[in-house]
DNA sequence: AAATAATATCATCTTGCCATGATATTTGCC
DNA sequence: GGCAAATATCATGGCAAGATGATATTATTT
């Protein structure tokens, strides 16, 4: 009933990658070392994470990843987006059309459970859940 | 971020079985016209639906599905719960232990959503959603 | 008894996500 | 320049859920 593993494994590590020193880099290998998950499957999603936008990486000797912008700036929701599939699916139902106008009989009790799920990583940000 | 389609099927499927008249047998054809899903699919899904007591079924010519109880004592949590991995993941960091007692980080505020969906699931009835 | 209509069941194919392993590329250090 | 450390990228395997198709079983109708 929840996020996907990756999306998951994506917050953990940038909250991870967040609560080290400021402008440190942080490696592959110590972030799947701090949360147990394999590393180059990490290593696949923190450069996706990258591409998004949401971390900087340096290659080379001395790389790594850091966060690229404000952890008070960054919300789950953008985090776990990469992740999602693309066709959200907002009907309970299954839907293709359900919407206010023309809804499907679940829809006006899921919408405000749906609501408020999507308000919890809308709002909720990384500088919220550390340490 | 949602239930699996099966579960979804599932409760779209009980709905429309509900919604004939008392008594009345409904068979998996009508149904699966009525919410344009795969025959075959929705058949073993159904069946699945009557091994967990939730549906009754007869055989042979004239067979069908109804309901094994009334639409206000039906749960849509007892719909879905054949259809959802055992391992029920709780935590939104996905850490195998996590709990009021050893709580990662995002607990408490995660905790506040998924219990209400929880509760969504749990309260609402197929009685409830009917026409 | 035979035909028919329906569920029950099994075998298999497909697809997408998770995961692994190998290689390429970049960068810093000696 | 050469080596080592790190990310970037590609190719592939594994697995579970979704979906399809074929067959078995049961019950009704004629």
């Amino acid at each position: 009933m929840w996020i996907s593993s990756t999306a998951r494994l994506a917050i953990h590590a940038v909250l991870r990658i967040s609560e080290a020193e400021e402008h440190r880099l942080v490696s592959v290998e110590e972030v799947a070392a701090a949360i147990g998950c394999p590393r180059n499957y990490l290593s696949k999603t923190l450069y996706a994470l990258a591409q998004a936008g949401i971390l900087r990486s340096e290659r080379g000797r001395g790389g790594g990843f850091q966060l690229a912008g404000r952890a008070d700036r960054l919300t789950l929701a953008r985090i776990i987006e990469p992740f999602e599939p693309a066709a959200e699916r907002r009907c309970l139902l299954g839907r293709p059309m359900c919407g206010d106008a023309d809804p499907c009989p679940a829809h006006e009790r899921w919408k405000l459970v749906a609501e408020r799920t999507k308000a919890f990583f809308q709002t909720t940000t990384i500088a919220q859940l550390q340490r």
